[in-house]
Formats: structure tokens, sequence, C-alpha cells
DNA sequence: AAACAAGGCAACCGCCACCGG
DNA sequence: TCCGGTGGCGGTTGCCTTGTT
């Protein structure tokens, strides 16, 4: 277990005196607090938070204990950057369900609803800014599906691209790929309007890989379609 | 090196549905 | 049927980190 991680306390200094004064404590995790969670988790499970909080000797909310379990401490939380796998079933499956982060989360093992909330808010919403236009708008969802998703799948398909003498075996992209629907067609190349070029797409592609999957042509032809 | 801005993410809040007494 | 407790969910906030000037 790595207790580094920000929001993680030292035990020895409370964030604030308030806490002395009331009965639950609020904000970051110390350490000794998720050592608490844990072995009581471990040894009775979960569930019944509330008095699972007060049991453990935690003074803390069940809600938040919850959270805490859920989000951080749980076994087979995956932490780390969100695959480009991950990043198209996010896609595909924010297109089909929406807002519904809890139900997306369930088609990605090890991700939590936070997390995805958090990816789909930062980077999501940071390049439907980029192109002006609303996270919820019929415009960006074609965007999505007519760019977005297919420059994904055509690097999740480079990037896994197996040994000739391997290529009749199905790999983990290519039974991503088979979830989604319809068939996802590249847009054509196109010229650039200076301005957008210059305004939109500094910086875009000095993203690291994963980061981005939007080329400059892709861009300037989305900016057409708008 | 310092100040500031933007990004990223953990945690909280409020609402709602469900369940058992 | 009502009511309180509980858990789940989506939205929001606030703080820390990182990048830029």
């Amino acid at each position: 277990m790595e207790f580094h991680e920000r929001g993680i306390c030292d035990s020895a200094t409370p964030p604030n005196d308030q806490e002395e004064t009331t009965d639950l404590r609020r904000g970051p995790w110390t350490r000794d607090e998720d050592l608490l969670l844990l072995n009581y988790v471990s040894a009775h499970g979960e569930g019944r938070w509330n008095s699972l909080a007060r049991s453990a000797g935690l003074r803390r909310t069940g809600k938040s204990c919850r959270l805490r379990w859920l989000n951080y401490l749980r076994p087979d939380v995956r932490r780390g950057n969100i695959t480009l796998e991950e990043q198209l079933l996010i896609l595909e499956l924010h297109s089909r369900l929406g807002n519904r982060w809890s139900k997306i989360a369930r088609h990605l093992p090890g991700r939590t609803d936070n997390e995805i909330k958090n990816y789909w808010r930062t980077r999501v919403q940071k390049h439907a800014r980029q192109m002006r236009c609303d996270v919820d708008s019929k415009q960006f969802e074609d965007m999505v599906r007519a760019v977005w998703m297919p420059r994904l799948a055509e690097r999740i398909h480079e990037q896994k691209k197996p040994p000739r003498s391997l290529e009749s075996s199905c790999s983990y992209s290519e039974s991503v790929e088979t979830q989604l629907s319809p068939p996802l067609q590249l847009p054509p190349p196109a010229t650039a309007p200076e301005s957008f070029v210059s305004d939109v797409g500094g910086g875009w592609m000095e993203l690291e890989q994963g980061e981005s999957m939007w080329s400059v042509e892709d861009i300037i032809w989305l900016q057409q379609q708008l």
C-alpha cells in the first residue's frame, strides 16, 4: 500500500483545530484512518457504513468511509493513466448512457465512477472548450463519433498490432472495438484556416502519448463541419 | 526565484430510492 | 402507510501539483 499520495496527511498533525471540537473529521484521510478502515473492512466486510465507522473507531461519516473504501482503499482499484482502450470505451458508453458514471464504471474493471467522471470533466470537456462547442451538444457528440473514436481505435490497432503469425488471435483492443457501433469512418483531410490552427491547434500536438487523439487535420476538418 | 494560472483529482454535498420496522 | 436509516449517484468544491511567465 502506497501512502505518499496527495491528500494523505501526517497523522501526527491534524489539518485543523476544528476537528478537536467537533465529533466528525473531514478533509483528507490520514494514514492511520486508512489503516483502521482497511483492517476493519478486511476483518468484517463492507456495508453498514455508519455503524462500521463507529465500530472501527473512525470519526468519519459512513458516507465518507464508503467513498474512501470504494475510490481508494479497495484492493482492486486500478490507478494510473486511463488507457486508450478505456478512453474509447468511456466515449462509447457515454454516448449511449450519458452521465451515468457508475454504469460506465461497471464496464471498466478497477476504475471508479469518480475517476471516470473526473476524466470526462477535465480531459473531454477541455477538448469541447477548445472546439468551442458545448460538451452536451449534438455537434460535440458527432465530433466524438466521427473523429475522436476512430482515431482512438486506429491508435489502439497500431499499438496492439500483433506479429503476422499471431494475427488470427483476437486482441483486447479488437474485443473492445467489437463492442462499438456503428463502424466509424475517418474524416477526409482538409486545408487549415490560419487563425484556427494557431488558436486551437497550438500545443495540441505536444501532448504525451495517450493524452490527445486529434491531429491538426482532424481539428481543421471539424472546424469546417461546425 | 517568485508569482500566477491551469490542470487534476480527492472528498464533500444534496438528492433520491430502497428497505425494514 | 409512514418514517428513519442507509447506500448510491451525479454535481461541485477546494486544495495540491505542475507549467508558464
